[in-house]
RNA sequence: GCCCCUGUGGCGGAAUUGGUAGACGCGAGCGAUUCAAAAUCGCUUUUCUACGGAAGUGCCGGUUCGAGUCCGGCCAGGGGCACCA
């Protein structure tokens, strides 16, 4: 008796070796194919790779071997963003170096990658924390620091005290710290700068191109790259001094009634020898920058005794240090609007200063009065001189230029974009390739003594920098002068090492970062998938690094993902013991409609589907899973029922019907009878129609349709009787699904007795003719209900539908002897009877 | 507060973009096979129904011969930004 189950307990690994043995999947840049390069986000060595990764390599995947099928030379490659905090933590709390972590993480992980069978081309890996990799990266950071695009000042920074680091304005989440969620700091330090504010327009308007991005994406870029339009000028201060402000509303300057300064405004400071000023300026600073404290915070205001004198009028406008107002936005001091700024009308409130309505519905309302909250909507400008019955747009426009024309003030464009502050006060990363020399200042190490490397024998006893506290690492001669120097301590961002990771998998030489001729043939990145939290930070950063490198001339390629792809996390629902403890799945059970736990038998509450976390218990290993069903019935899980972007609740019954669909194909593939003969049009019909469906699916990245279609085809073969038809439809499930359960794939091709391997296949052919159906199923409608439906050869006239329609006893039964007035007939489709 | 997205059976979700709502999967039920079980196969599964039908895609209204799809107004859930002048 033979065993007619698929067993991925061998059929795995034995295929895994053997696409490996192939060189399957190396990807030949000198190929004559069409180039794809798909890219999936490189994972974090964090320890073991979990489901959200499982899902996110698999739709890489398939779309690889897709492309693969479709003649095209596929660039699919994996590495390591190394770098990072968590292997830092590990080495305080282990007491294991950073590097030998990170090295036996990525060894784990990678077994586990290669046992799911991706299609990878491992010949190209590398971890960033490589001295290779990051040798480079030093090479491309002194190359933008030779363009200007680098810079070096003392800034107020966040300070996080708890990892002792600088953090960007990114990582600070509600004023927390992104990563150990302490409070964060203000304090002052040298820090190096990337100048990505030059490129905030060129990043805003490049997002104009990105079609194949998803428009939530561009949105959040757009937001945080923070494009106003306004008003740059100075008032002319009683005490003699000029003030710059910035408005974006120079419309409603005659309703400006007082001016209001940043708490570390040069001004404020100024008169902070006043006890009174110096005590206000602490309060501002002591405000906490939390949502919650936002919120509720009052706005607090300090006059100056300071008048600015207004530019159109005159008026002396009394001068407030205020909490509200930001030093690093504008020039930090505004005019205040009280009638049409919402900040401005509760500080304004507060203080008893005038509320002047300039902005009404139109002329005649120039005197309603204001309500309790201000109006920042459009409209005509009233009780301003020469700007009455202006819209607001063409007052804007108007002051501008009569500030301009005047020399007081300038049209501006501000961007909340700030600059990169890249300086990390950390071991485990880039260290950033400069000398400071006490004669020469600060010198670049020159690029034939790169890399520096990060010295091996380094202690975490004490937190802070190791670089810092080590005995020689630090001291060096100075390029320049050769006196005594020391080198800069602080390391990169390790978002800069996933800056350009992808064109390093492109092209690899090892005198220098990349190729521009290998560049030229990969990039940009065809299909670009991850997760929708590196919205922001690494997609706008990577953004950056390619324009930056472009200006450079290092290459063309503007642009670097020309399509982008967020998909959704992996859900379990959680389990919990009536105390609140966190129970995993592993620990409980289904008994009747209730869970229970399986040791003890306690009563579980089954709680919310959330994200898989280590905190709430709720994961699944996916080295478990594969154990117990194999590669093909994970990977086919990931892509079923719910679409790509959205979360995917994992369950355990829906693996076992993704186990049990693939020992049934299995069964299918077995029941294939070679010399089968005969045609089954409608089967064959199907399959054409499959072959075409899925494969749009597949490029919409709409695996969920794919696979729903898969299963239709699947169910139809097995009803029908052998074929010449039905081994086509055979045929074509084999190659549609081989993308997505390889090694099931692999298995019955050979079994079947073909040449070669499957991941070498062409994807079907369909036949165009065949995908035309004879007849069609027509709708009949009557008072927009559906009454009857019929059947009619396609192409039928409205007539003869009209008439068949009419002739249905159903449809006459509705009509009930009423009038016919109008039928609306939809060939092929359908016929509406209005009555 | 501002901006954005999403609401369809018990559940995940389909619906050629204005044309038969609920494909496909999961779960559930009934049956076949079996000494029994597993596995497998078949049927049923939106709701109500006086079995003729009627209602139904978060709620209210509108446009249309026809609305899950378009428009207006709500409600709920999720996400992003956040004193950005």
């Amino acid at each position: 008796m033979t065993d007619n189950r698929f067993d991925p307990s061998s059929a795995d690994g034995r295929w895994q070796r053997a696409w490996e043995e192939a060189g399957t999947f190396a990807a030949d840049s000198n190929s004559e194919k069409p180039k794809s390069y798909i890219l999936e986000m490189f994972p974090y060595p964090s320890g073991r790779i979990h489901m959200g990764h499982v899902r996110n390599y698999t739709m890489g995947d398939v779309l690889a071997r897709y492309k693969k099928m479709r003649g095209h030379e596929v660039l699919h490659p994996m590495g390591w963003d190394a770098f990072g905090m968590p292997a830092e933590n590990a080495a305080m709390e282990k007491k294991v170096h950073p590097g030998d972590w990170t090295r036996s993480n990525i060894e784990a992980m990678k077994a586990q990658l290669k046992r799911i069978g991706f299609a990878l081309d491992w010949t190209r890996e590398f971890a960033t924390c490589d001295p290779e990799y990051y040798g480079h990266e030093q090479a491309l950071f002194l190359d933008m620091y030779e363009a200007g695009m680098v810079y070096r000042r003392s800034s107020e920074v966040n300070w996080d005290p708890v990892d002792m680091t600088v953090l960007a304005n990114e990582q600070v989440i509600d004023g927390k710290g992104w990563r150990s969620g302490a409070e964060v700091e203000k304090r002052k330090l040298d820090q190096w700068f990337l100048k990505i504010t030059d490129f905030a327009d060129e990043l805003l308007e490049g997002l104009g191109e990105l079609e194949n991005w998803p428009d939530k994406v561009k949105l959040m870029q757009e937001n945080w790259i923070g494009k106003s339009q306004g008003l740059e000028f100075s008032f002319d201060l009683s005490n003699g001094a000029k003030l710059p402000v910035y408005t974006t509303r120079p419309d409603t300057i005659y309703g400006a009634s007082f001016c209001a300064i940043a708490a570390d405004h040069p001004l404020a400071q100024a008169l902070a020898d006043d006890p009174a000023v110096a005590a206000f300026i602490d309060e501002c600073k002591r405000g906490g920058t939390t949502a919650a404290a936002l919120e509720t915070a009052e706005k607090l205001g300090f006059d100056t005794g300071v008048t600015a004198r207004h530019p159109f009028t005159g008026a002396p406008l009394p001068v407030f240090i205020a909490n509200f107002v930001l030093m690093e936005y504008g020039t930090g001091a505004v005019m205040g609007v009280p009638g049409h700024d919402q900040r401005d009308f509760e500080f304004a409130t507060k203080y008893a200063l005038a509320i002047t309505r300039v902005v009404a519905g139109d002329i005649s309302q120039a005197d309603a009065p204001m309500g309790d909250a201000a109006e920042p909507g459009d409209g005509v400008v009233v009780n301003s001189d020469f700007l009455d019955s202006m819209t607001v747009d063409d007052a804007k426009a108007e002051v501008i230029r009569r500030a301009e024309d005047g020399g007081w003030g300038e049209g501006k464009t501000v961007w909340r974009l700030r600059d990169w502050g890249i300086s990390r006060q950390r071991y485990w990363g880039t260290p950033i390739p400069f000398i400071h020399c006490d004669a020469c200042g600060i010198v670049p190490v020159p690029k034939d003594h790169l890399p520096v490397t990060l010295p091996d024998d380094v202690d975490f006893e004490t937190p802070g920098n190791p670089l810092e506290r080590h005995p020689k690492w630090k001291h060096c001669t100075c390029p320049k002068c050769g006196g005594e120097a020391v080198r800069e301590t602080d390391t990169l961002d390790t978002f800069t090492n996933s800056s350009w990771y992808f064109l390093r998998f492109a092209s690899q030489p090892s005198d220098k970062p990349f190729d521009a001729a290998e560049i030229a043939k990969w990039m940009p990145v065809e299909h670009y998938i991850g997760g929708i939290e590196h919205a922001i930070l690494h997609l706008l950063y990577a953004r950056f690094w390619t324009r930056a490198l472009a200006k450079i001339g290092k290459f063309d390629v503007t642009e670097p993902f020309a399509s982008l792809f967020t998909q959704g996390m992996v859900t379990h629902e959680t389990y919990s013991l009536g105390d609140g403890s966190w129970l995993s799945p592993t620990e409980v059970r289904k008994d009747g409609a209730d869970w229970v736990t399986i040791e003890g038998g306690a009563p579980v509450a089954a709680g919310r589907v959330v994200k898989m976390s280590k905190s709430k218990k709720n994961v699944v290993d996916p080295d478990n899973i594969i154990d117990q069903y194999g590669a093909d019935a994970v990977r086919w899980f990931m892509l079923s029922d719910s679409p790509p972007e959205r979360d995917l609740p994992w369950s355990e019954s829906g693996i076992e019907g993704c186990g049990r669909f693939v020992q049934r194909l299995w069964r299918l593939f077995e029941s294939v009878d070679a010399d089968a003969v005969g045609e089954d049009k409608e089967l064959a019909r199907r399959s054409h129609q499959a072959i075409v469906a899925v494969a749009e699916d597949i490029e919409a990245l709409s695996f969920n349709k794919a696979v729903a279609r898969i299963y239709e085809l699947t169910g139809a073969a097995e009803k029908a009787g052998q074929s010449e038809s039905r081994n086509f439809a055979i045929n074509a499930i084999l190659h549609m699904v081989s993308p997505m359960m390889p090694h099931l794939a692999e298995e019955a091709w050979a079994k079947l007795g073909q040449e070669g391997m499957i991941a070498d296949a062409r994807w079907p052919e369909h036949d165009a003719a065949m995908l035309v159906e004879d007849e069609v199923t027509i709708a009949v409608q009557h008072k927009g209900k559906l009454r009857d439906t019929l059947t009619a050869p396609k192409g039928a006239s409205k007539e003869n539908l009209e008439a068949l329609a009419l002739a249905s006893e159903k449809v006459q039964r509705s009509l009930d002897g009423a009038e016919v007035r109008k039928v609306i007939v939809v060939p092929d489709r359908l016929v509406n009877i209005v009555t």
